[in-house]
RNA sequence: GCCGAGAUAGCUCAGUCGGUAGAGCAACUGAUUCGUAAUCAGUAGGUCGCAGGUUCGAUUCCUGUUCUCGGCACCA
């Protein structure tokens, strides 16, 4: 039988046997076959030594695609595996799978890893690496798969083979040298040589078989892997970088918040933190006021009562905080929207008075479970910029497309400019029956195409009353965030009996909107601290300008200086220490002030001031008006 | 919530094989008036997370608990 591979250009060749893709690599050149990580057949990605029996299409991945990354990755799982069951044997392997910026894989083993064992199972992988273990392909029926895990003590692969796949079907063991194996889909590279040494063990952790937490808990071991020694090395300098602007250690230096144990997963913003919580809220009030919102307030306690009918109760009790007073039982407002229907339902709405955007700067309190706190990032107690937009189901669209437009300029004020879009459709619990909720998805899907936004899928994470439209914006070090929302719900103005009556002056259910740009304050003011590793742009710093004179004599004037620049607006304050100017300049870098205005004998007598920018060792010296002129506009905030 | 690790001065950390703790920085006081990233000297600061237990004696060993960190699960 006569093999026909097609190459890329379109050349043809023909082979009397089934060919390798190693074989075909060689043919071209050795220096090819070196580089070969896997081989694209018709599409799907094979190992290189899989014979290719049949007609083909063909193409070679080098070790320098993304896809052979992967690969690589993958491979890093299963060196992994096999290290730690040569190191403890009787710990039982489940799955390691390849993720964003390396591997992990999970194990059950009665004893916990330590960090020390890390080191001993990383010592060992390299070895395997050394050894160069030929990895082999091989089909095996389903029986006969179960029949050799279970004899092996292989619970969990076994159970999985047994429930997850059908008798008939046919599973891919690969074997590593001749005593280790695994069933796996594969590709795998030829061998363990070709995984490299680009890869390091990271942390251990918990994890859920299959993910449930009803299930075994596993121990997971995580590694970075990439495909060169360089990739590496950049990688762990990012995660440098993101420690040293970790926002829980910048935001008590830079005297921004604090939080203790008397109040757990909530916030002490002090004087500086609070001021970039207003700059932020003042901005966004401004945007909403420009937008067509009007800004309400809504009560911290709702009567249960109220919490029955939109089924928060049912679905969230246990996450919610609850007070009781007088016999009636209270819970703190996790969300605002049933706040804002009420307010919504005060006096009968006309079709003219839609769309009715309110808004809400709406403090909320859910009892997250205290593993999920972190920061200011998943807190207890937060503020939503949050509004709702009652509206026909026509105007869904102008109002998605006009939310759009506000966020994405709302994000590029804050100075992030790489925005992506996740659509999430019906989650398995739900309410509201199937016909509304093709109606709410198929509304927001042409909505967000009139945005012209592009989109990727998230199935099934949506709300429980509507499909969401989620913004992920990607910060300075590659790091995504979700922030912003929009979601479509036909379940609460049905729930709680909102209406408005439509021009033929019957009475129609108005579509709500629910809608967030930053998400949280919290959670964005955190990632502000994050982006900029605490060095604001001057809009936002809490403390714009620090006048430093250089000799007590100058302290009179320096009072001066600070007092102009105030009256125009900026946030200044004086310096008056009997330190040395470099003291002063040294200590107010460190805590990222923007600008530091030196004053001394001759700007004294002068009227003038030397400017000096915060991550700049120069000076500007200028006539204190023209100063605070310059100052003034660049601090001014977006509009 | 689950698995694992941790908690010593305001911060970063050392230390005590059981005999109530130490450094640097910060703070405070004094001297220094010095032109762009740390002037010098001195002082003060800790029921060693909290509660029990063992012990003549616990910050140290044991138990419980709270919080934090790393994962997982959760995230209206």
């Amino acid at each position: 039988m006569s093999i026909e591979i097609t190459f890329p250009d379109g050349n043809k060749k023909s082979f009397d046997a089934p060919p390798t893709g190693l074989e075909i690599a060689q043919g071209i050149s050795p220096g090819l076959a070196k580089k070969a990580a896997v081989v694209r057949v018709n599409g799907e990605l094979w190992d290189l030594s899989r014979p290719i029996d049949r007609d083909a299409r063909f193409e070679i991945v080098t070790r320098d695609k993304p896809e052979a990354l992967e690969v690589i990755r993958h491979d890093a799982a299963h060196v992994l595996a096999q290290a730690v069951q040569e190191l403890y044997p009787g710990t039982q392997i489940t799955f390691g799978p390849a993720t964003d910026t390396g591997f992990y894989y999970d194990f059950a083993r009665a004893e916990p890893f330590t960090e020390a064992d890390l080191e001993k199972i990383e010592a060992r992988m390299r070895e395997i690496v050394k050894r160069d273990l030929p990895i082999r392909r091989e089909v095996w029926p389903h029986d006969q798969a179960v029949a050799f895990f279970e004899k092996a003590g292989e619970k969990f692969k076994a159970e999985w083979i047994r429930e997850g796949l059908k008798p008939g079907e046919e599973l891919t063991i690969y074997k590593q040298g001749d005593h280790w194996l695994d069933m796996c889909l594969g590709p795998h590279l030829p061998s363990t040589g070709k995984l490299g040494t680009a890869f390091k063990l990271t942390k251990v952790g918990g994890a859920y078989w299959r993910g449930d937490a009803n299930n075994a808990q596993l121990q997971r071991i995580y590694g970075i892997a990439f495909a060169t020694e360089q990739e590496l090395k950049d990688y762990l300098r990012m995660l440098e970088e993101a420690e040293k602007r970790d926002h829980r250690k910048l935001g008590p230096q830079l005297d921004l918040f604090h939080q203790q144990e008397e109040a757990v997963g909530s916030v002490f913003w002090h004087a500086k933190g609070y001021t970039l919580w207003r700059t932020v809220e003042n901005y966004i009030r401004r945007r909403l006021d420009a937008t067509g919102y009007v800004e309400v307030k809504t009560p911290q306690l709702i009567d249960r009562v109220l919490w029955e009918k939109t089924g928060h109760w049912e679905n969230y009790r246990q996450n919610m905080f609850i007070a009781e007073s007088e016999d009636r039982v209270l819970a703190v407002k996790p969300m605002n929207c049933p706040g804002h229907v009420l307010i919504y339902k005060q006096g009968i709405k006309s079709y003219r008075d839609l769309p009715l955007r309110i808004a809400e700067f709406g403090s909320c309190h859910r009892n997250e479970p205290s593993g999920a706190l972190h920061g200011l990032m998943r807190v207890r107690a937060f503020t939503q910029d949050d509004a709702h937009i009652f509206c026909t189901p026509e105007q869904i669209n102008s109002e998605t497309v006009a939310f759009c437009d506000l966020l994405m300029s709302v994000y590029k004020d804050f100075g992030f400019e790489d925005v992506r879009v996740k659509f999430s459709d019906r989650p398995p619990q739900r309410a509201g029956s199937d016909e509304v909720w093709d109606k709410a998805e198929g509304a927001l899907k042409s909505a967000i195409e009139a945005a012209g936004l592009p989109y990727t899928m998230n199935p099934g994470e949506g709300a429980f009353y509507g499909p969401k439209l989620e913004f992920v914006l990607r910060d300075a070090i590659g790091r995504d965030w979700q922030c912003g929302t929009l979601q479509v719900d036909f379940v609460l103005p049905e729930r709680l009996e909102a209406e408005y009556v439509a021009e033929d002056n019957s009475r129609q259910r108005p579509v709500m909107l629910h809608r967030a740009v930053l998400g949280s304050l919290e959670r964005f003011l955190g990632i502000l601290i994050e982006q900029h590793a605490g060095a604001f742009p001057l809009w936002l710093s809490p403390l714009q300008a620090m006048v430093a004179p250089i000799v007590s004599d100058a302290d009179g004037y320096a009072g001066e200086v600070a007092e102009a620049l105030k009256a125009a607006g900026l946030r200044a304050d004086t310096d008056l220490r009997n330190e040395k100017i470099n003291y002063k300049i040294r200590e107010h870098s460190v805590h990222k002030v923007p600008v530091i205005a030196v004053v001394g004998r001759k700007e004294a007598e002068e009227k003038t001031v030397t400017l000096r920018r915060l991550g700049s060792e120069q000076q500007q010296t200028l006539p204190l008006a023209e100063a605070v002129k310059v100052l003034a506009a660049e601090a001014a905030p977006p509009r």
